[in-house]
RNA sequence: UGGGAUGUCGCCAAGUGGUAAGGCACCAGUUUUUGGUACUGGCAUUCGGGGGUUCGAAUCCCUCCAUCCCAG
C-alpha cells in the first residue's frame, strides 16, 4: 500500500506542484489548506478565501482528497504573539522561522499524522533527506534558512519535492499539467505583512508609540522618531531624515526610546565580524570548532566563511568577513557544504 | 546698536545675465515566503518678500524681512 502524504496547500504555485508531483510518484496524496490568519487589517482584505479556493481547485483538479485545519489560534500565540512580543522587546523576530518549527512542522506535522498520515509534504525550495534538511536546487531560490528550527523527526515525516527543481521548472510543470495556480504570483510568507507592512500592522496590534530622538554618529539629534520599536537594524527608509547622505540605523535603545543612525558606511556599529547566539537548535549534530562552515545571516544573503566556539559559555560565530548590519533577534544558520547543521538567534 | 555673513524643493547643495545640477527624504514600482537591504521611475514654471535695470535675472541695483556670527 502506498504511503499517506498530506500536502500544505497554500494555494500558490509551489505547492500545488508538489501535490502533483508526489502523485506522481506514487504517493496517496491528501491536500490540507492551513488556515493560519484570515483578519482584514486597516487597508488590506486577508485573501485566505481565495487561497482556499485556488488550493481546492489544484486538489480538485488532481484529484485528491482536500480538507482544511484551522490552526488560527495557534499561530496568533505562536508566530503573531512572538513578533509582536520580540518588536517591543527592540529586537526584530522572523516570524516565518517561528512559523516553520511551531506550526508546518509541528502543529501541521502532528495533526496529520494523527489523522492518519505517513508523512507531510511542503513547497519548500529545500531537500529532507534521512533526517537532515539541505538546501533547495535552485540556489536562488533556496528556503532552507527559514527552516534550520526543524527536529530530525520531523525531517523524517517530510517531503520536499520542489527543492529537487529550480523555480522556473516548477512554473514550466504547473503550466504543462494547466495547474490553476500555473500563473499565480508569489505569495508572501505571511499574508498579511508585505501587503500591510510591518509598521502598520505593529500600529494596528500596539497602537501609537511615543516619539524620541534619532541621533548621528556624532552625539547630534538629527530628527524624531515615533517609535523605537519600528527600526531595525541596517534600515535606511522610513527615518524621515534627510540632509546629504542616507542615514542608516546602527542601534536603538530602547529603555530611552532613542534610535541611533549613521551616514558613516564604515561605520563599525554597521559591521560584525562576530555573532553571538541564543535559542541555539542544531538538526543532527552541534558544529565541531575548529571547522570551516558557512553562514547565513539573512535570507537570500550570501554565504560567508566562518567557524564555530563557545566562549565563556557563549556560542559564537567568527566570520571571515565583516557582515552588514547583524540584527539581534534575525536567525544565523549553518551550512556545511549544501547541509544544513542548524542555527540560532543573534543577540 | 555697530561690523560681517547667509537666505535656491521637507533637508543638504550646484548655479554670479540666457531661461533651476545633484544627493538625502518622500511617493510609486521591481526584487524577496521575516524585518531590512538593493534596483528603477517620479518629485521646484521657480530661487525670503516687494520694487527696478534688461530682449532676457536665482544671478545686477534699491528696499524690506529672517537667520547666523563677531563686537558690545
Amino acid at each position: 500500500m502506498s504511503k499517506k502524504v498530506y500536502v500544505g496547500m497554500s494555494g500558490g504555485v509551489d505547492s500545488s506542484v508538489t501535490a502533483a508531483l508526489l502523485l506522481q510518484q506514487g504517493y496517496d496524496v491528501t491536500g490540507v489548506y492551513m488556515k493560519n490568519w484570515s483578519q482584514d487589517l486597516p487597508g488590506f482584505t486577508c485573501p485566505w478565501q481565495e487561497d482556499y479556493q485556488d488550493a481546492k481547485r489544484v486538489a480538485v483538479q488532481l484529484g485528491i482528497d482536500f480538507k482544511m485545519y484551522d490552526f488560527e489560534t495557534e499561530y496568533r500565540q505562536r508566530v503573531v504573539d512572538y513578533m509582536v512580543a520580540g518588536y517591543q522587546a527592540g529586537i526584530t523576530p522572523n516570524p516565518d522561522i517561528m512559523c516553520n518549527q511551531e506550526v508546518k512542522f509541528k502543529l501541521f506535522l502532528d495533526t496529520a499524522l494523527a489523522d492518519g498520515a505517513d508523512m507531510i509534504a511542503t513547497g519548500h525550495y529545500s531537500r529532507s533527506q534521512d533526517g537532515k534538511l539541505l538546501t533547495g536546487i535552485d540556489g536562488n531560490k533556496d528556503q532552507s534558512y527559514f527552516l534550520y528550527r526543524v527536529t530530525e523527526s520531523a525531517l523524517r515525516h517530510s517531503l520536499m519535492p520542489i527543492g529537487e527543481l529550480e523555480k522556473p521548472a516548477v512554473r514550466a510543470l504547473a503550466k504543462e499539467l494547466g495547474l490553476a495556480t500555473a500563473d499565480k504570483k508569489d505569495s508572501q510568507g505571511i499574508c498579511f505583512v508585505g501587503k500591510v507592512g510591518i509598521k502598520d500592522f505593529l500600529l494596528a496590534e500596539l497602537g501609537e508609540q511615543p516619539n524620541g530622538p534619532i541621533i548621528d554618529q556624532h552625539g547630534k539629534l538629527v530628527g524624531e522618531h515615533d517609535g523605537a520599536l519600528f527600526y531595525t537594524i541596517g534600515q535606511r527608509h522610513g527615518l524621515n531624515v534627510g540632509g546629504g547622505l542616507p542615514y542608516y540605523v546602527v542601534g536603538k535603545d530602547m529603555a530611552k526610546n532613542e534610535v541611533f543612525v549613521t551616514t558613516d558606511l564604515q561605520d563599525d556599529r554597521l559591521w560584525h565580524r562576530e555573532l553571538n547566539l541564543t535559542s541555539l537548535h542544531w538538526i543532527n549534530q552541534p558544529p565541531n570548532e575548529g571547522i570551516a562552515y558557512k553562514v547565513r545571516t539573512r535570507y537570500r544573503a550570501a554565504l560567508v566563511d566562518c567557524s564555530v566556539e563557545t566562549r565563556d559559555g557563549q556560542f559564537v560565530v567568527l566570520l571571515k568577513d565583516d557582515v552588514r548590519a547583524i540584527t539581534p533577534g534575525q536567525s544565523a544558520v549553518l551550512y556545511d557544504d549544501d547541509v544544513v547543521v542548524g542555527g540560532g538567534i543573534v543577540i
